[in-house]
DNA sequence: TTATCTGCAAACGCTTTGCATCGGA
DNA sequence: TCCGATGCAAAGCGTTTGCAGATAA
């Protein structure tokens, strides 16, 4: 109540309301550092108040992610991507037309190890860039960007 | 024509039949390295052989998945996962759970410059390592494990 | 010949949207 | 007061599945 008073203002300097369940959304990712699903959240917060409806925390977290107050993961685009390459190896992801490169594989130095992982246990890891693709950042005619579905 | 027979036998090694829908699904994936869509793998595929179906572009990658033939990136579960920390840190992401934790930031040496990655320009980059959390890994009573939908 | 695979259409799961109502500032 | 936010239900999209007919081996 004093956190609380915080994110309001949060809310509002970016001129957003500050509503119970809007609060609640933002309230619970703080608390719940393991990346919940949107059902997730959901359920947490329809279980204390029961009117809170689906709609309005998927819009609330659309809202919250483009006052870039939360970080959606693990969605790159819309669909799946696929690959025949099934070595090892690290990803290029194009921001602008979503392709994804792969990237030869070369060991990188300083994994966290055990220790500071926590008790978790590694089997592999990968190395992810984000950024413009050539064919994106040249602005030329038509572009060979667009890699998104066109039904 | 040569190489074609090898992916024949490629197929005949694991027990699967050679179709052409199928064929032709990992011939496209090994000459894209764009990590295409499944509906753009249908489309191409579809547009030599308009017979060929989207069912069977899916059901066929699902199936070269299974053998180990072609890889599937970015969608690490179902369903995205958020979180309310906006800085920049990597990710541990345990296979068994789904759940995703964030690690601290810490520079990674040795990332590709430039000129390794062709023309590419790198806004960020993120660590993702993959493998077991504590809570899977402890193989106690009820376990804190699954946390997926629940409805 | 026959188990596997295909195409179709319907089902599914997650997410977004249209719209009438509600309520924070 | 009044515009933004909510809840509901329905639509959307990507993906999977049940089933009858086709086909690789």
């Amino acid at each position: 109540m004093e956190q609380s008073t915080r994110t309001a203002e949060l809310f509002r300097s970016r001129g957003l309301r500050c509503t119970p369940q809007r609060f609640a959304v933002l309230d619970f990712l703080l608390r719940n550092p393991a990346h919940p699903t949107a059902e997730e959240i959901f359920l947490e917060i329809n279980r204390a108040d029961p009117r809170a409806s689906r709609a309005t925390i998927y819009n609330n977290l659309r809202t919250l992610i483009e006052a870039g107050l939360v970080r959606e993961f693990a969605q790159e685009k819309r669909s799946a991507r696929f690959g025949a390459q099934v070595e090892k190896h690290h990803h290029f992801i194009c921001e602008r037309c979503g392709r994804i490169e792969d990237i030869d594989w070369f060991e990188v130095k300083g994994i966290p190890r055990a220790k500071d992982l926590g008790p978790h246990t590694v089997r592999e890891y990968e190395l992810v860039l984000r950024g413009v693709c050539q064919a994106c950042s040249t602005p030329r005619r038509k572009k060979t960007s667009k890699t998104q579905r066109s039904t």
